[in-house]
DNA sequence: TGTTACTTTGCAACGTTGTTGCATTAATAA
DNA sequence: TTATTAATGCAACAACGTTGCAAAGTAACA
């Protein structure tokens, strides 16, 4: 019996046009499997030594891909998480809120939070909002 | 007749208890003038030659003292922004939303965005907002 | 299954940036 | 003016982003 994720990952990067390779079955088994944004460094301690250039481009390619992107959360060392299904290539074209937990350091996107509208910015053309949301997770506050 | 702007940074530095140096003067002056976030390579563009360490560090003890703060703009390269009045040495109490035209790269702030509420957060504690909006801006709509 | 074409990997290498230590120089308070 | 304390600039190192290139791997097709 096959794992349904990995599966999964190997229909991801066919569909993208990326040959499957161990390296990036890992990488993106690693991304479906933690709910929440992970940077270059997690990548590393979760899946041990990796070829740091291999990894950066890596997360480049996928990032063009449209199967992760960048997340904002304040902090000087980027993170990535998985693109909701509607993610195209060409553009993401939809609206991230991530909260960073300045404890435990976590990053993880928020659904359920409706971004204000921008009347202030009339004349502007707006691509893309970013919320980034930090402060104390739930797990964190409770111990 | 002495430049009233010259003075207020002066002020500025003598009240958050740093010493009036020509560099600081410069850099604080740039920024006050500026009416927008500031990368360090544009703090170099305008200056000239300036010596990095010193202005790193310069940054670093004005973001420390709330003079400035970073602005997140979704770009990789960190810029820095005046505080307002309000914002404290202790913490950046105040949140942010900083609008990032793709075009001119230019990053400024944007005053009058209601930020969403955060009824889904319940549970965690919130210290900080920052919202990012990229874009092309009117100036470089209009050209 | 074997061959071919194309992609990916990992090493070498370079540039940029963040950061600290330390000696010299400069600013402030008395 | 002098003593004290802070700021500067150089050297140096670490971390990271990035590209070129040769070797190895993957996928498509005969």
């Amino acid at each position: 019996m096959k794992d349904p994720q990995l599966t999964q990952v190997g229909e991801i990067l066919h569909e993208k046009g990326l040959r499957k390779t161990a390296i990036r079955e890992q990488i993106l088994l690693l991304f479906l499997r933690q709910d929440r944004a992970l940077s270059k460094n997690d990548v590393e301690r979760h899946l041990g030594e990796i070829d740091r250039i291999t990894l950066y481009r890596t997360l480049k390619s996928f990032e063009e891909k449209g199967i992760i992107h960048q997340a904002l959360d304040g902090t000087d060392n980027p993170k990535y998480a998985l693109c909701p299904e509607e993610c195209g290539s060409e553009e993401h074209q939809h609206n991230h809120a991530h909260f960073h937990c300045r404890n435990c350091n976590d990053t993880f996107c928020i659904d359920d939070v409706t971004l204000p509208d921008f009347k202030a910015l009339e004349g502007h053309r707006v691509d893309h909002v970013d919320l980034v949301v930090q402060g104390v997770c739930e797990g964190c506050q409770a111990s």
